[in-house]
DNA sequence: AATGAATGAGCCTTCATTCAT
DNA sequence: GATGAATGAAGGCTCATTCAT
């Protein structure tokens, strides 16, 4: 679409390997020559299409991102007509599917959680077309749950609870692996750990909801 | 005291340098001439103290997670007489604040992110003098929050909520950065943050503790 | 011819100058820098043509046998149907010419010696096709001249006699020059010598040959 | 003897290990770290006994040439009062036995040989204490031998002759050890060889003496 | 006298990029 | 339009040497 009658079978075939090469080894570590090795094209390939080892990681972090909304969309979450504590459920699964996706997605995850912990200016590219959305459904799902006297910065701290608790999965994986790896063992732990999040989210939500709380020190006979 | 009469002048430098500059750059983009050059020894310096480039950075990254622990000592968090709820407040307090230090810390916990997001070898050397010992506070002081019903790995999922949502402000900062950079602007708003951490964290436990819920489909009148 | 379609002429370049740089220098001594430098290519040719440097190595010392042999073929040294002291009277002149040159074949020599005296893995791939084909033909040639009654190992003696006699003035060059430059001084003194070496070995051989030489102690009215 | 009174212990193990490092993997090759590891002294005191890394291998060099004359001394090759046939066959035992000797001299005989090959600076240092001598005492014995018509070019080349036979064993001995390592494998094989070479040799002067040999074309009915 | 700490020059190699075809 | 050959900059590391003690 971008570059409209190209043999863009190369070009094609070049992104999907630079993804799964960035994904593996890093913007640094992953070389030209392997990800042109592994598309099977020229080493000249990468400055003749993309213009570049970066320009090239641009695009590469767009097209994970797009591919992986494709693949895991937001679907029920986005219907505004459905309750707002199905449509957050909703989201949570889909979002740490998502995360933890590590069959069709391949390497995907990886190079996202890469950018956004060690972002490069690609980052800003993809705020705007893949993340923003998720904040704003968010900003409209969340008030009908915890109440609608709470500041903007309020709703954005519960955003990111949720968003925290589905991303440390991905974060820090390497934590996981090495603490409880089992919480993520299999699709069906997986399913009861996005049961956890959700459970976890709401009741906070919900509490939240109830007004009581406005410091940390009014838990009366709650704790 | 490790090593007794040593000039360790210049290995501290160096060491102090290799945090900062594999904190921004990452380990492969950094160099060991810049590393060299910003501590002021000679290039040679890091294969004479360390022994190679891996080296420094896997004491490096001990180094850090040393000098943060050494900072945001967990205090009263360990001191198993006080309630549990004012351990995990206190807690999740020195937590966020040891994350999001700027000053002090400077670029340790830049590092410590890249390791956990990107781990290499190095990982598993701070794992269990490091990241272990909170674990193991937090499975102490969970059951009495959330009640002693709950399996080991239920028991992991909170210590998972509750972590995540903390790193969130480390490991997504890029993210917060561009939407509500608010709420971690200044030091005040990083304390209601932590609040915020607590509240929601105690309410959601409080709630797991009252063990009516199973399913996410018992929210009663709230939604 | 290996490689159809290349631009050899670096490549070849790259070759000529390693057997000299290598033969003067020797393997450590010889920087890659320094070869790209007299071949007047890029310092990373090397790499790119050899992959690395004792790739470069390894085909220099080759090409310096092949350019050898082809300079000095053995010629009539190969053709059984000539008498056997012929045969060997033109090996050691031809021999002995080409360890002694030093305008065509310039260090292919030195570089060889010096294999020889301190090998490396390289040598054994030259073994084949270099050296064993001398051991061959004089294992041929030998019987006719010392009779056929003697062990393998009485032959093998008889050869190393003469090739000692001929490397000598190779491997032990520095001596000579400092002892008796004279003996190869022009192209007619090495053909002298050459006439001697041949003489002495054929009158040692014809000695064998009347067969009474059982033990040194029957030098009859020598001593 | 050379500097009075030092604590020549550690100046002694330097020089032992110098030896044997040197030996076996060449001026450039050996590492001055190496050698002070294996003699168990500081790193800087190369510098400080010797003056630097080639002053070392100028001393070692010598030191390897004296050890090993003094471990196989010429004895009766010099006694003069000796038929001369009985000093060449003596002198070309020891030499042999001198140039393949692995246990006691170890691996001055390796260094000697390298310096040869490739000769340095401090070859001419050694010229005249070590080698001079020995063309000195066969430049004596040679002319009884061959008879006192020839030149002293001749005369040369005949030493040249059997001094290469020898040396063979040695400059050569990769090649051996691939082509027919038997004759060198056991003292009693080096023994036999030892008697090839002086039966070769003294067959062939004997022949000289003959003097009917002015050209190679006079093998009567030898060929 | 003798040492351990520290240095700086230099080496081989890798790699993104360019250029002629 | 697309490629294979070739490049030059830079990186990590080794090592002989020096200097203060």
């Amino acid at each position: 679409m971008s570059v409209p009658f190209c043999n863009d079978q190369s070009r094609d075939r070049l992104l999907v390997a630079a993804v799964e090469v960035f994904a593996e080894r890093g913007f640094r570590d992953a070389t030209v020559r392997d990800i042109c090795a592994k598309a099977e094209v020229n080493p000249a390939s990468v400055n003749y299409y993309f213009g570049g080892k970066e320009k090239l990681y641009a695009e590469s972090l767009s097209f994970a991102f797009a591919q992986a909304d494709q693949c895991y969309p937001l679907g029920e979450a986005l219907n505004s007509s459905l309750p707002a504590a199905q449509r957050l459920t909703c989201f949570i699964q889909v979002f740490l599917h998502k995360l933890l996706d590590d069959t069709v997605l391949g390497h995907h995850g990886k190079l996202i959680a890469r950018e956004i912990t060690d972002p490069t200016s690609a980052l800003d590219g993809v705020m705007a077309t893949a993340i923003a959305p998720q904040f704003d459904m968010l900003k409209e799902v969340l008030p009908c749950l915890m109440g609608s006297s709470w500041s903007e910065q309020d709703i954005y701290r519960c955003i990111l609870s949720i968003l925290g608790q589905c991303l440390m999965y991905k974060h820090s994986r390497s934590v996981i692996d090495r603490v409880c790896p089992e919480v993520i063992a299999s699709a069906e732990e997986i399913n009861r750990t996005a049961e956890h999040i959700a459970k976890f989210s709401l009741a906070a939500l919900n509490r939240f909801k109830q007004g009581a709380i406005k410091s940390d020190a009014d838990e009366p006979g709650g704790l």
